[in-house]
DNA sequence: CACTGATCTGACCGATCGGTCAGCTCTGAC
DNA sequence: GTCAGAGCTGACCGATCGGTCAGATCAGTG
């Protein structure tokens, strides 16, 4: 009975992210997590702090790119670059990590609250921002915001769009629907 | 201490969506809502059947809407009218009922599969159809979904955007947005 | 006055949650 | 052969959930 492969870690990540994408991260137990598995809820926090610990370590890599996008951003000499390495960068990284991004799906305002998540609800302040172009009028903000929260909310039900069809029409749709910087 | 006031009600009612917009319908206990009206769980429970009675009561009004705009969309004579009165119908429903869809934020999925909302997803379905405008082609799909679930996750964060306001500004970045139908 | 029905309460229920803990089993090093 | 430690288990914990129930309170009716 005893698992003598260290490889239970990875299994369990796997599991996770299958019921998460079933149904939702609240939705998901650590025991539903367990029986995917095939082991004991007591191995999975053996191999994981706590609920959120597994999350986390599913979510690490779209975050790095996350915060590394912000970081080009923020080097761009004007709103016009800025604009377009955004447009650019946030579809980039919805079609590579829809998977992820939908494990999310439907939690995001919670979820974004939790102490191993507080820096990402800054990051997106800057996106929504460079995206909008002017930041400063309503209705661009508007726009950048639904866009933002549509991608994101939607991009995970596209599992069977090829990545550069799905890249391509979303890249479409935001330059057809963002508001170009002043001057 | 008894109260007695029939008005309970309705005092259920506002406590319920004022808690349901601060942490949502999961994140809400019945103990929280009969804390804020400041009654007991039984008295909530003596109002309303069960929880789900509850959210179903406060979105009647916002439902009923939906329903009409459907029926309207399909007794439309070609794709471009039904886009166009799916477009102006769908706006004009994001933003009357704003603060109705703001308590669903980040629940849609679970609470569309609950039973007393099952026809809901169909009705979504035709209206992302006629949003759509060529729904074979999937980029026009995909825009339509992006667009119809960024409304609805962040309309209601507009609260103090004045209606006329956001309203149009949707409905200019839906008609710069969407593809115009075939003929 | 007695009675009724609407309103409401506190105590309670079973289920489920995330998380803890003592201890078992097996493997590999010595 | 012995021992340490990684991996894992089942039993258990306190908290919280939605929901139930018997009964208390009160207004209105006759």
């Amino acid at each position: 009975m005893a698992r003598t492969t260290p490889q239970t870690h990875g299994e369990i990540l796997a599991a996770a992210a299958r019921r998460f994408a079933a149904t939702g991260y609240r939705g998901t137990s650590l025991q539903d997590i367990a029986t995917e598995v095939g082991c004991s809820k007591a191995a999975v926090l053996y191999h994981f702090a706590n609920k959120e610990a597994i999350l986390t370590e599913l979510m690490a890599p779209a975050i790095e790119v996350l915060r590394s996008l912000d970081d080009r951003i923020a080097d761009q000499p004007g709103p016009a670059a800025a604009q377009r390495v955004a447009a650019e960068g946030f579809v980039d990284l919805a079609v590579r990590f829809r998977g992820e991004i939908a494990l999310l799906r439907g939690e995001f305002p919670e979820l974004l609250q939790q102490p191993g998540f507080a820096h990402i609800q800054q990051i997106s302040e800057r996106l929504i921002d460079a995206l909008a172009g002017r930041p400063e009028r309503a209705a661009a903000r508007i726009t950048a915001l639904v866009l933002l929260a549509g991608i994101a909310e939607t991009c995970g039900q596209f599992a069977d769009v090829p990545d550069q069809e799905l890249g391509d029409a979303l890249l479409a749709l935001l330059r057809r629907a963002l508001e170009p910087p002043a001057h």
